[in-house]
DNA sequence: GACACAATTGACAGCGCTGTCAATTTGCAG
DNA sequence: CTGCAAATTGACAGCGCTGTCAATTGTGTC
């Protein structure tokens, strides 16, 4: 049979409840106790089972990463996340369940209700661009269910983990600017999406702050995706005056840019200089190597886990923590011709 | 406060114990009471609290999905699987969890072990190359947790989800036959991979029915990574004479071949006709398209749950369903110079 | 209409743990 | 030593559900 709680405390001599203080690292327990019992606890090999935990405690050991697979049905981000959250969860005992949460519809925030209300998760990780939708977080807070965001737009009330996208877009951008590019086209992602707009403010900024006036042609709207890196390039590439560099806000777009070049026959990155962002494994497979900015998508998953984690356990507030990013410049990118 | 079990039974004017047997879907109850009781429920909008429910009849309502994630760190096979996966367990009301097992050292057994005893799963459903481990898999019958498998090499004793992968690489090849090639090398995966197997083995059976002897210099062994089609390729164009297509046994390696061809100004698919297996959303996104072996990874993922659901609801036996490839014809093969 | 038997329903205990609160021990000032 | 507060420990009930088994109701047969 199993080894119980009860059993634990006859073999250390103690009450069940101290068994329990103990499990549960609680103050108030005597130094000389605590290691008899946690000796007891080895020696037995004693494994507390977790539906009695959360039945008598009030509390799942739960927590639930939220992400909207509208066009992410696999998205290499979100598994890259995704397995930085489990890591945290799995360094405190806390187990992890993934819900998909297709953004549409009225009955969004009924979809959490249920989430919440069927799972109980003690806490809930955010990843865009459920992070910066007003009636769920309203929810939440309602619900008085702690969460941490990954990359949310807002900065104020919030923990998790965020990254300076605006200055790496920037940074970007400068990196096209220095290489002699004047003529710089921008693909934007999907408009509401903080990600999008610190992107495409990123590129204004070096943009107006090389003294170059932006051209309304030279920026068209995206989706995230592979397919509307390829419609916007087709527009791009169809203008009288062409670009001479495309900054893609995302690795798929930019994927999409190199795509067209390739079957209008022109060279990257003798022809064409092609940009991304994220950095995910595609950017290295891709001919030439996509010159990116690397977002430690998996680091940042864990950071903000630990964030919630640490609410979670009553050790602290948790804060934002800022991420760096890093230019990764490869072969999609040269001086124009 | 919350809706008990206990409250919708006094709602419906029954038993707890009557409510518990609508809820579980048991037998041995009249048609009018179960209409009833589903009433008050469905207007109290009862949830059922999983720790009680797990508590009192010993059993979790989860299944874990296990994958090695040595060299997969974030598989989009992996995610697509998960996601059908989870699909599956969503539509009968369990929850998943995916654990990583790393598949080396002795103590991997133990883990196995350890997460069976910390998580008390209902079920797993098994990733390649897990669903081949032996001692897993005897481990995991002692301590009669079903599970069903994504791809297992053996079809003997096994439930889940398989695809005539052999014949799969024969039509691939066959493809590149039709076209002309006869210097056609093959870049296999990780030796002891039933996926290796299997493919390896397609390629020589066309081959040989094409009445061509192996050349052991076109075989070359890969570990389904990038890099490893990288190094494949290296080696393959190193030859004095060189194949004129190449298979690799996954999109990854396929992609590894085609950066080389491009390195090395050869055109493909004029000078070289590159193709792979798997059709992940890379093999659309690389120019030109690849040409592969389209397989629903996220369709198996779901079968393969559902039968792991049948067997745990108590519904039959579960089977080993056999699922269709389709070969994607695209752009990176064509007949030889 | 009486009987045997099957189908349906309910009473009750208890799953393994933790919250509450009371009892006991310890530490320390005087 | 004594007295008192703080620290430590324990007794006990109960979290919300289901297993067991007994009680009740319905069904078919002669």
């Amino acid at each position: 049979m199993r080894v119980r709680l009860e059993d634990v405390a006859r073999r250390a001599g103690v009450s069940p409840k101290t068994v329990s203080r103990v499990l549960n690292d609680e103050a108030n327990v005597s130094d000389a106790t605590r290691k008899r019992v946690t000796e007891a606890m080895e020696a037995m090999d004693y494994r507390p089972l977790s539906s009695a935990r959360s039945l008598a405690g009030n509390r799942s050991f739960l927590v639930a990463m939220l992400y909207d697979n509208n066009d992410n049905p696999a998205s290499t981000y979100l598994a890259e996340i995704q397995d930085g959250v489990l890591e945290a969860c799995d360094a405190h005992r806390y187990n992890m369940m993934v819900r998909p949460l297709r953004m549409r519809g009225e009955d969004f925030v009924r979809r959490l209700d249920a989430v919440i209300s069927d799972h109980h998760p003690d806490g809930i990780v955010l990843t865009p661009p459920i992070t910066d939708y007003a009636p769920l977080l309203k929810r939440l807070r309602e619900r008085q269910v702690p969460f941490a965001s990954v990359s949310p737009v807002s900065r104020e009330n919030n923990i998790g983990v965020a990254m300076d996208e605006q200055l790496a877009a920037r940074t970007m951008v400068e990196h096209l600017l220095s290489l002699g590019h004047r003529r710089i086209a921008h693909v934007s992602g999907i408009a509401d999406h903080g990600a999008s707009r610190w992107r495409l403010a990123g590129y204004r900024e070096a943009m107006a702050a090389a003294g170059l006036v932006e051209d309304p042609a030279l920026v068209v709207q995206g989706a995230f995706t592979f397919a509307s890196g390829v419609a916007a390039a087709r527009q791009l590439f169809a203008l009288k005056k062409r670009p001479t560099a495309v900054f893609a806000a995302n690795d798929d777009m930019a994927s999409g840019v190199m795509w067209v070049a390739n079957e209008r026959g022109m060279k990257v990155p003798q022809d064409i200089s092609v940009c991304g962002f994220d950095d995910i494994p595609l950017a290295r497979q891709l001919w030439p190597a996509l010159t990116t900015i690397r977002q430690p998508s998996r680091e940042m998953g864990k950071v903000a886990a630990l964030q919630l984690l640490e609410v979670l356990r009553g050790r602290g507030p948790g804060r934002l923590v800022e991420m760096p990013f890093s230019l990764e410049v490869r072969d999609s990118t040269a001086s124009p011709a």
